[in-house]
DNA sequence: TTGTATGCGTTATCAC
DNA sequence: GTGATAACGCATACAA
């Protein structure tokens, strides 16, 4: 018997029944390890299937089971060395746990985003993990409305009963500036993200908290606001220094805003950390390998992606009436200090 | 009537049909824009469609067409910058064009991508897009041989005759040291990669090539082995100056390894690029932002994942025996000279 | 123009 | 223990 010849149709729990002599669903019993069947068949069966290198339909057992192992991701950026992190995370452990994952890529963008949830929720998958683009509430929403099992990852909505696991921007902020100001810095400048992400809004927060810690005044002209990328790092250091604003320290919101920052620093002959001290946030690896490296403070991203992976895992085990909301979990951040600071 | 209540049954074409007094089947016609259907009733099913919130169920439609448009798609190392960017560029023409990508991560690990690929032919997939491991050709045979149209992407097989997408790593790797030479360096060193991919293979070629070219002969000993992480170029560097090499510039395998041995290189007080000049290979995005910017050789990473799907997608659409191998698309590679040289 | 019947590959519910 | 039979949701060949 030819295994396959060009074009072949794939073999199913029928050729295997045919072959063997003994009626499709015994085959499936068989396969599948489930009692009343006799050990000298099953034997059968698993010879004949492993024969004919079967492979069973996963689509058609997802339409019959209504359940398909698979989780749908949707990130925010997937070229951002962060997200890729937190996806390598989630990726490994629902493998490990046997789901597969759909990757869509929403850009932050909106629009992006709603067109990604509807097609997971039309292919079926049991559940989702979203870094949401938080520009609108609506998508995530819409899921809750279709009892769509559904964890955010690094962002949460404060007015929305979603599961979430994040970094606990606040207290890392507040590590990273507090960090400053024991170094001797009064003035510190904030290089904020995108106001519209809790994660932004939280290490603003931090950032305030030190200063207030340390009795020192917020003032809101130190506070620059970026797109979060490198560039906008960099744009913001030139628009300070343009603007005449004195600083020995600067905070950043992610360390890509940090790179940016320390470019345009050290294009102004600024030295660092010995006229301005710079430290970023998230612990890219890329923040140990540079020079000078990069004072940051360190998010566990992977398992970030894990730890969300099994609480979507964990919501999809039970009912819907059953499934509790598991709440929002918080990892905790962690300085690091290096040779930027 | 009230959409949705607690655990609610997905609704189908069934409860359309029966809600709007049709058949299921003049249903399915209506919405898929069939001919043969009265403008009248079709307005009337979407009327209904649209008020009942209907989704089609993807998995339902996947076993009725045999065929799922997804796209596998296993990666080498989704943490690395290089691939995810391949990744992001990939998605995004599989979304263009209707598909959902299923993502596997395969960490360079030859058992992991067995699993990867076996997971993705039972879940249908249309066909799949991989960075081979390359330690093991059996993976890809798999694939030929259960007739799962595939493309390789930025590694390839020699002696395989699959289809793939790759930079021209031997081109670039010559231009990059061919630029070193010309800048008057005749003792270059080159960290090399894992020597069981096609790109390091190539890129070792390259430099070969660029030395011959000018003349200086090639010595086994300035190449060293890396890991192709920026841990390997730091040691290789640091092994080269205990060994006492002399070298004046070194050429990398990768953005990674480059920035590795530049943290070697200022560790032990050499100035880049006075002493010592460096070029990378890949031009991932933090190359330009880090201080000194890294020269090196741009791969447009993003359109290597579109091509890649583009041709895949070409593939599927034609049936298998006049499925012609598209054969090997190579993208140009361009030089980007920094501030490291 | 519309409806009926069948099957995609699998699992589950029943008889035997 | 094992085997018919139905059903998951949809699309298609065919009948009306």
């Amino acid at each position: 018997m030819q295994p396959s010849k060009a074009g072949a149709r794939r073999v199913t729990l029928r050729d295997i029944a045919r072959e063997a002599g003994v009626s499709i669903n015994t085959v499936s019993r068989a396969l599948n390890g489930k009692p009343d069947v006799s050990e000298a068949t099953r034997a059968l069966v698993q010879a004949v299937a492993a024969q004919l290198d079967y492979r069973p339909n996963q689509v058609a057992r997802g339409l019959r089971q209504q359940k398909t192992a698979t989780l749908g991701v949707v990130l925010a950026d997937l070229a951002n060395p962060f997200f890729a992190e937190v996806a390598e995370g989630i990726e490994r452990t629902a493998a490990t746990e046997g789901y597969s994952i759909i990757l869509a890529n929403s850009e932050e963008r909106q629009s992006r985003e709603q067109q990604a949830v509807e097609t997971l929720v039309e292919r079926q998958v049991d559940g989702i993990l979203i870094t949401p683009t938080q520009r609108s509430e609506e998508t995530i929403r819409y899921l809750m409305h279709r009892h769509v099992p559904c964890v955010l990852v690094a962002r949460y909505f404060e007015n929305l009963d979603v599961p979430a696991v994040v970094n606990d921007d606040r207290e890392g902020s507040r590590l990273a500036v507090g960090h400053l100001v024991q170094r001797g810095h009064r003035d510190i400048l904030y290089l904020n993200g995108p106001p519209y992400t809790s994660s932004a809004r939280l290490r603003l927060q931090g950032y305030r908290d030190a200063l207030e810690a340390a009795g020192i005044p917020f003032r809101p002209s130190m506070v620059i606001n970026t797109d979060a990328r490198s560039s906008g790092g960099y744009a913001a250091i030139q628009q300070a220094l343009a603007a005449g604003i004195e600083f020995t320290a600067v905070a950043c919101f992610s360390d890509y805003v940090g790179f940016g920052a320390i470019r345009a620093l050290r294009q102004a002959k600024l030295r660092i950390p010995e006229d301005v001290a710079v430290i970023g946030y998230d612990d890219i690896d890329l923040a140990a390998i540079v020079e000078p490296a990069l004072s940051t403070v360190h998010i566990a991203k992977t398992r970030l992606g894990q730890v969300a992976a099994h609480m979507l895992l964990g919501m999809i085990g039970r009912s819907a009436q059953e499934r509790r909301h598991p709440g929002i979990t918080v990892l905790p951040p962690q300085l690091v200090i290096r040779e930027s600071t």
